[in-house]
DNA sequence: GCTTGACCTAGAGTTAACTCTAGGGAATAA
DNA sequence: TTATTCCCTAGAGTTAACTCTAGGTCAAGC
């Protein structure tokens, strides 16, 4: 079976072999193998765990709680429960963090025009008189 | 005209006050005026500003670079090119944060689907023999 | 006049998630 | 066989963004 080391994981990943090692440290990499010599041999499974884990950062999730993830995992069937409840709930913070960044998007996108309007006149002081959508012609 | 302390625009912004004097030392609100004993006095259009400031956090900018564009605010007209340029890269950003977090999206809802039908059958093994969607059958 | 509670500053402490260093071992290439 | 280049661990250091403490000021109510 093909393996990969450290570095080459790494790489694959978008990680530094610093990271990979403290999340092995923190009990996230209880799957990895070793040589006899100690050296990580990552398995393709190994990779795709790693980037559900990756997908669990993503969500906001810290890595005392991954780590409470893959202790389950390892517990086996009694265990499911918790790790569906798990997923539900990231879903659950994912859809939140959806509506927040729309939220944001809409400022965002309304500075940009505000600042678009402003650098063709060459001055923000268009703005001044402007009454309807005061929130964002602010100077801040 | 009306004014806030610290504690009713903490409430109000739900932030500690921790947080808003930590901004102010960090240079993010200039704007925000004293009484004569040195008490802040948050204005309207201070709370306005520091929703501005939210949410260019929530697009992940740093508190540093936050404080870059209020600086650019107080120095005028001549900075409407960085400002606009500004909010051009935070639009991107948060474009790349929502397809980043659809991704996410479609591999947790993989996962509900997965734990949803081991916990209807009782074990994971039900999911021993399929190859379609491997990559998310795994155990991890 | 005195207590209470909210405000202030300076600076120390915390937390999460890395990031790096020192010191050492194994395998491969010349 | 020696140099290079990877790998390893333990533990120290870093960074961002708070979070809190100590010690003090000030204004309102009793």
């Amino acid at each position: 079976m093909k393996t990969f080391s450290i570095s080459e994981a790494a790489k694959q990943l978008n990680l530094t072999i610093y990271t990979l090692r403290y999340y092995d440290k923190e009990g996230l990499l209880p799957f990895v193998e070793r040589t006899a010599s100690g050296t990580r041999l990552f398995k393709e499974s190994d990779i795709e765990s790693l980037k559900v884990i990756e997908c669990l950062k993503t969500t906001g999730m810290p890595i005392k709680e991954i780590k409470n993830f893959i202790s389950w995992c390892s517990e086996g069937d009694t265990t499911l429960k918790q790790r569906y409840d798990m997923f539900l709930e990231r879903k659950a913070a994912v859809e939140a963090q959806m509506e927040e960044l729309k939220r944001t998007m809409e400022v965002i996108e309304h500075k940009c025009l505000y600042y678009k309007t402003a650098l063709d006149a060459g001055t923000e002081d268009v703005h001044k008189n402007n009454k309807i959508g005061s929130n964002f012609a602010s100077t801040y």
